[in-house]
RNA sequence: GCGCCUGUAGCUCAGUGGAUAGAGCGCAGCCCUGCGGAGGCUGAGGUCGUGGGUUCGAGACCCACCAGGCGUGCCA
């Protein structure tokens, strides 16, 4: 990228200086440029600034100094100093118009990196226990999850989608009793839904829908065999559920991992065999215990309940135990609710304990997503019953509005979903802003096919204006921004620069017509904007969002 | 009580120590005899929660406080 060449010129122009005696021998602070407000160029770099202080000199002085002995950057027009010491960067006009054909002879490698270098990374999301649909909560980390594994694929890592599927335990013993009630109750029968159970209508739904298949077998068996055999049935439902629901928003997994696995294929006394060998594992009040405050930890957690049965967090364990030291990931990415934060600085500690670097672990967590019609808030739970599904918002949004929607804030800021506004604005949504730009391009093309006027010889050293070169330059940031995303793992910044880039392009539209009499003109412009929609569809790909030839 | 997240324009939000703090929506105007007006352009609108501190420089970093959300040893 043009920018780490700058950054390497203002390096070495800096030990050139200091070679030459003309600045202090003192280290040199890290360098960095980044895109200063309009008018200073394309490129600004502070080093003078912060260097000042150890070396002792004005930042003027040694922004000139540097300066003087850099070597010219061949994509550079000028560079100059600005107080109080900035370093600006122009890029020469000629450069960016080449970039266009650059663009286009890359296609859809444009932006992709190398960062990566293969590394194997699992992306873990969703795993949502498969107790019932995926409410609206739920979508924001499988948008997220699905959009991180797009960016950091185009960063260049080896990336593995999955969801953990949370089959075993107390909460599925709930959930299958309450399904046989329901499944009872469709044959008129006087049960009642355990006041810890599932109270949801769409069990209701699901038990119909069994009956009606099944008949009344499940009532001429035993109790216990019923629930068993019922619930396997109810489970499968609502994982084929819930793949429906995340395919519809295009969110499909590589992997589906059951936790019941971890207990019948020994992974989960590997892994406590190896923690307990390590003296992590204390037996008191009945119950067995993780001392992570030997970590630093404030307090220990249990891994075995006084009634014999291991806990989430013992599954969680061996399931880490289970992708490091079996799967051999090299990085494991985690995205959970911010109703999980607690529950980090444990896995934290398991990681130590189990001779593992954690910051190899690293764990998202996303802030709630409240649900509102106008004022009303609608409280999330699937045990109270009332909830709105992630089905029902896409019915109603739209799939690419949720995932622009989703996608545009901060994982640390909490989100109100108003569902009146969502529609209200639909017309006036960004996505829309962003896919007519896509959607106009489209149209310019085709009527440049129907014409039959080809551009394949264009010459886009003919694109000079203004609106040309800023939309040129706009595009330009598209490997930033992927690697920004993939290093910070932020995707809220596609959707800023997907609005960016649409404003660039309207304007350029605007300003210059495409199919002009000019012959030449024209197939420089079809050109840019071959290119143009190019980037509009990676990037819209990128957040998992059409990119459409009409609207 | 303690831990994590948040507080920036009327509203929803960007801005990981640098230049005059930005965008969308809303508001006040302007622009259609040309490729898609779901568009372009201009303007009004800010004690960046409060108070200290660090720094040449703080919306950003540190401390305290205020407000909201989430969590806090046998739920997940």
């Amino acid at each position: 990228m043009i920018r780490n060449e700058i950054c390497r010129a203002v390096e070495a122009a800096a030990l050139e200086a200091q070679r030459k005696g003309l600045l202090p021998d003192a280290a040199l602070p890290e360098i960095t440029v980044e895109h200063p407000p309009e008018s200073h160029g394309d490129f600004a770099c502070a080093f003078a600034l912060k260097f000042a202080r150890t070396a002792r000199r004005s930042p003027m002085d040694i922004a000139r100094t540097v300066i003087a002995v850099m070597q010219d950057i061949p994509e550079v027009e000028k560079v100059e100093v600005a107080a109080p010491g900035f370093i600006n960067f122009t890029l020469k006009g000629a450069w960016l118009a080449e970039q266009v054909d650059q663009i286009l002879q890359q296609g859809e490698s444009f932006g992709n990196l190398d960062l990566g270098e293969g590394v194997k990374v699992q992306l873990e999301f969703v795993s949502v226990n498969p107790t019932g649909p995926l409410h609206v909560g739920h979508g924001r980390g499988a948008i997220l999850g699905n959009t991180l594994a797009n960016v950091l694929r185009a960063a260049g890592y080896f990336v593995e989608k999955e969801y953990y599927v949370n089959d075993a335990g107390a909460q599925m013993e709930a959930f299958y009793s309450s399904l046989y009630v329901r499944y009872q109750q469709c044959f008129g029968m006087d049960a009642e839904v355990p006041e810890e159970g599932y109270h949801g209508d769409y069990l209701v739904d699901l038990a119909g829908q069994i009956a009606e298949e099944k008949g009344d077998v499940f009532l001429r068996m035993s109790l216990d065999k019923a629930v068993a055999e019922i619930g396997v049935l109810g489970l499968d439902k609502i994982i084929e559920g819930i793949r429906g629901d995340l395919g519809r928003l295009g969110v499909v997994f590589d992997v589906w991992f059951s936790e019941k696995m971890l207990y019948t294929g020994g992974q989960y006394e590997s892994a406590m065999n190896l923690i307990r060998e390590k003296g992590y594992v204390v037996e008191k009040e009945g119950a067995v215990w993780f001392v992570s405050s030997e970590m630093g930890e404030d307090k220990d957690n249990v891994l075995i309940r006084s009634n014999g049965t291991p806990t989430y967090f013992a599954s969680d364990v061996a399931y880490h135990y289970n992708k490091f030291v079996q799967r051999k990931f090299d990085r494991v990415i985690n995205i959970w609710g911010a109703d999980h934060q607690g529950h980090v600085p444990r896995m934290k500690a398991v990681m130590r304990a189990l001779d593992l670097d954690p910051d190899r672990l690293q764990i998202i967590i996303t802030q709630m997503v409240t649900l509102k019609r106008g004022d009303i808030e609608i409280k999330i739970s699937k045990r109270a019953g009332d909830i709105i599904t992630l089905s029902d918002l896409v019915d109603e949004v739209g799939a690419d509005a949720c995932r622009f929607f989703f996608l545009s804030r901060s994982l640390d800021s909490q989100m109100d979903f108003d569902l009146e506004l969502a529609k209200k604005q639909s017309a006036d949504n960004p996505v829309y802003y962003v896919q007519y730009a896509h959607a106009r391009i489209a149209s310019i093309l085709r009527l440049a096919q129907e014409k039959g006027i080809g551009f394949q010889d264009g010459d886009v050293s003919l694109l000079v204006s203004d609106p040309e070169l800023a939309y040129i330059r706009k595009m330009l940031e598209f490997p930033e921004i992927v690697e920004i995303v993939s290093d910070r793992l932020e995707p809220h910044h596609l959707t800023y620069y997907a609005q960016d880039l649409a404003t660039a392009f309207h304007s350029f539209y605007k300003q210059c017509r495409v199919i002009s009499e000019d012959p030449k003109l024209t197939a420089a412009r079809l050109k840019l904007i071959q290119s143009a929609r190019l980037v509009f569809a990676r990037t819209l790909h990128l957040m998992g969002m059409n990119a459409p030839d009409r609207m």
